[in-house]
RNA sequence: GGCGGGGUAGCCAAGUGGUAAGGUCGGGGUCUGCAAAACCUCUAUUCGCGGGUUCGAUUCCCGCCCCCGCCUCCA
C-alpha cells in the first residue's frame, strides 16, 4: 500500500515520496513552541501529530531529519521578561527546560536539533537571507526602520492559503503599523527596536532590532535541512500567515520550491472552541497530570483522533483513554504470562473453527495496522485493527488455543506496531513491601475463606491503587491508575 | 464576505456505490464465594436536512442548515 498525506498545499492527498535520490532520507521541519510559558495541551496535540508522522515514516524505514525551532525572543517573551524584571534568556530558560519535560512525559522523540531563535550564528543567517530579499527587492525598509516583505513582488503569495490578496482584511488584532507598509498584507523580517524592547536587541544593516517569526522557521530550516524539504508541519492557525511568509521569504532567496508535503493538523477544542493562551480555555499538561492521569494517557487521548479533524477535549475522553489503555495492559499481560508458560507443545484441545487458525500468528491483522497509518495516517483505523486482535487473542487464549509461541509472536507484533503508539505501560510495577503483606494475608484470607477479610483486603489495596484478582492462577495484583 | 475543517449510536470515532470497524458507557449472560478481567450478547432499519443520478447512496451531484477555525499573536 503506497504512503500518502493530504497536503495542504495541493489539498489533496499525495502519495509521498522524499527528494533523496535513495528514497530514505527525510527532511522534516516542525514549528516549535515560543517559550514566554508553559506549552498547553493544543500545542501538544500538534507535536504528538508530528511524533506520530515521524515514528511512522521510521517504521516504514525512512531516516528522518527533523528540526523543531524554539522561539525564544518575540513580543511577549520580552514583555514576560520586563514583567519579571530579569533579563530575556534568564526568563525563558524555564519554560525550555519545561518543554522537554513535557516532550518526555508525552514520550515525543527528540527531533535532531531545536535551533533559538537568539542563537548568534541564527540571527546572523536570517541577517543573511534578508540581505538577499533586500538585493533583490523583495522587501525594503521602512519609515519606522522595519523591514517588510513586498507581498506584490511574490506572486506565489496566498497560494498555500488559497487566498486573494485583494481580500486581506485587517482585522485590528496586532498594532497597526499600516501607515509605514505598501501593502497592508506585508509582514516584517526584522523589527526595529523600540523603547518597549528594552535591552533586547541586535545589530544589522538595518540597525538595532530583532528578527521576525516568519524568517526564523525560513532560516532555520534551510541552515539545518537544506534549501529543500519533504515535509512542514504544524497547526492549522499557522497556514497563513506564518507558512505563507516561510516560502516568500524561502523561494525568495533559492529560487527552489521551498516545501514538498505541507501537512496541518486540527486544532484541539474545549467546549467547542479552539484552546489557545488568549481565550484562556486552556490546560498545560501538567494541569493534567495534576488530576492523575498519566502521560501515556494523555498521548493516546491526544492521539487517538486523526489529525485533521478537530479534537474536543474532555475528562469523560481522559477517562476513556484511561479504559482503553487498561484494556491493552491487561491483553499484554495475558500474552507475556503465556509466553513464558512452558513451550511444550501441547495437543490443541479442539480444532479451531474455520478461519481461526490465522489468530495463531500474527499476519493480516500485523499490515493492517501499518496500511491505516500509511493512508494518512489514519489512526482510528489503526487502532481499531488493534483492538480487533486484542478481542481475537483473547477469545484463543480463554479457548487454550493459543500456545506459547503464537503469545509470543503477538508480543512482537506488539513491539513492533508500540514503536509507532509508545503506549506501553510498566511490564512489572514493583511490589512494596506494605502492597505484598496486604496481598498476602489476603490470600491467607482466601485459604481460610474468610471473605469478608478478603473483600476488606482487596478494598485497601484498591484505596492505595491496587487491583487484587481471583483467577484461576490464583491472586494478581495490578497497579492501576496514572500509570 | 473569502478560504478551509467538521456534522455517523449516550459519548469518542473509522468506513465503503451494495446496505454501518473499533473504543467507552449502559443492559443481559458464561465464569467467580462475591467481584474483577476475559469472552458471548443487546444498544444506529440508519450515517445534519431536502432534492437528483443509480437496480441500489451514508458513500457521487445540486441546494440548504448547524458547529469550528483562518483572513497577519496563535500548534
Amino acid at each position: 500500500m503506497p504512503l500518502r498525506f493530504f497536503n495542504t498545499y495541493s489539498r489533496a492527498l499525495e502519495e509521498f515520496h522524499p527528494l533523496d535520490p535513495t528514497g530514505r532520507e527525510v527532511k522534516m521541519y516542525t514549528c516549535g513552541p515560543t517559550v514566554y510559558s508553559h506549552a498547553h495541551i493544543g500545542n501538544f496535540r500538534a507535536y504528538l501529530f508530528e511524533d506520530l508522522l515521524q515514528r511512522h515514516l521510521e517504521l516504514r524505514e525512512f531516516k528522518v531529519h527533523r528540526v523543531m525551532n524554539i522561539t525564544d525572543v518575540d513580543d511577549k517573551t520580552i514583555l514576560g521578561s520586563r514583567s519579571a524584571g530579569v533579563p530575556l534568556a534568564e526568563f525563558t530558560a524555564p519554560f525550555k527546560q519545561a518543554f522537554f519535560e513535557d516532550l518526555d512525559t508525552l514520550r515525543i522523540e527528540r527531533a535532531d536539533s531545536f535551533p533559538e531563535a537568539t542563537d548568534p550564528r541564527q540571527i546572523a543567517a536570517m541577517i543573511e537571507m534578508i540581505k538577499t530579499l533586500m538585493a533583490r527587492d523583495l522587501v525594503y525598509q521602512a519609515d519606522d526602520k522595519s523591514v517588510y516583505y513586498r507581498i506584490n513582488k511574490f506572486p506565489e503569495y496566498g497560494h498555500l492559503a488559497h487566498f486573494d490578496l485583494s481580500e486581506l482584511r485587517s482585522t485590528g488584532r496586532v498594532k497597526s503599523d499600516e501607515y509605514d507598509k505598501e501593502h497592508v498584507g506585508d509582514f516584517a523580517l526584522w523589527k526595529a527596536w523600540d523603547e518597549a524592547d528594552g535591552p533586547v536587541k541586535w545589530e544589522s544593516p538595518w540597525g538595532p532590532g530583532r528578527p521576525g517569526w516568519h524568517i526564523e522557521c525560513s532560516a532555520m530550516a534551510t541552515q539545518l535541512l537544506g534549501e529543500q524539504l519533504d515535509i512542514h508541519c504544524g497547526g492549522v492557525d499557522n497556514i497563513f500567515p506564518h507558512h505563507e511568509a516561510e516560502i516568500a521569504q524561502t523561494e525568495g532567496c533559492t529560487g527552489k520550491k521551498f516545501v514538498r508535503y505541507w501537512m496541518h493538523c486540527a486544532h484541539l477544542m474545549v467546549d467547542g472552541q479552539k484552546m489557545s493562551k488568549s481565550l484562556g480555555n486552556f490546560y498545560t499538561l501538567r494541569d493534567v497530570l495534576a488530576k492523575g492521569y498519566s502521560g501515556r494517557e494523555v498521548r493516546y487521548a491526544l492521539m487517538r483522533v486523526h489529525y485533521r479533524a478537530p479534537l474536543n477535549f474532555t475528562w469523560e475522553g481522559m477517562e476513556e483513554s484511561r479504559e482503553a489503555l487498561r484494556r491493552i495492559d491487561d491483553w499484554l499481560a495475558r500474552l507475556r504470562a503465556k509466553a513464558e508458560e512452558d513451550n511444550v507443545q501441547r495437543p490443541t484441545p479442539k480444532a479451531f473453527a474455520s478461519g481461526a487458525s490465522n489468530i495463531q500468528r500474527p499476519t493480516e491483522e500485523g499490515s493492517g495496522f501499518e496500511d491505516a497509518l500509511d493512508d494518512d495516517l489514519n489512526i482510528s483505523g489503526a487502532l481499531g485493527v488493534l483492538f480487533e486482535t486484542i478481542r481475537e487473542t483473547n477469545r484463543a487464549l480463554d479457548l487454550g488455543m493459543l500456545d506459547p509461541n503464537a503469545a509470543s509472536s503477538w508480543l512482537q507484533w506488539w513491539q513492533r506496531i508500540d514503536r509507532v503508539l509508545a503506549i506501553s505501560g510498566e511490564e512489572t510495577a514493583a511490589l512494596s513491601a506494605e502492597i505484598s503483606a496486604i496481598a498476602e494475608a489476603r490470600v491467607q484470607a482466601r485459604l481460610a475463606k474468610d471473605w469478608r477479610k478478603s473483600d476488606e483486603l482487596r478494598d485497601e489495596l484498591a484505596a492505595k491503587g491496587w487491583e487484587a484478582r481471583d483467577t484461576k492462577d490464583g491472586q494478581k495484583i495490578t497497579r492501576r491508575d496514572g500509570v
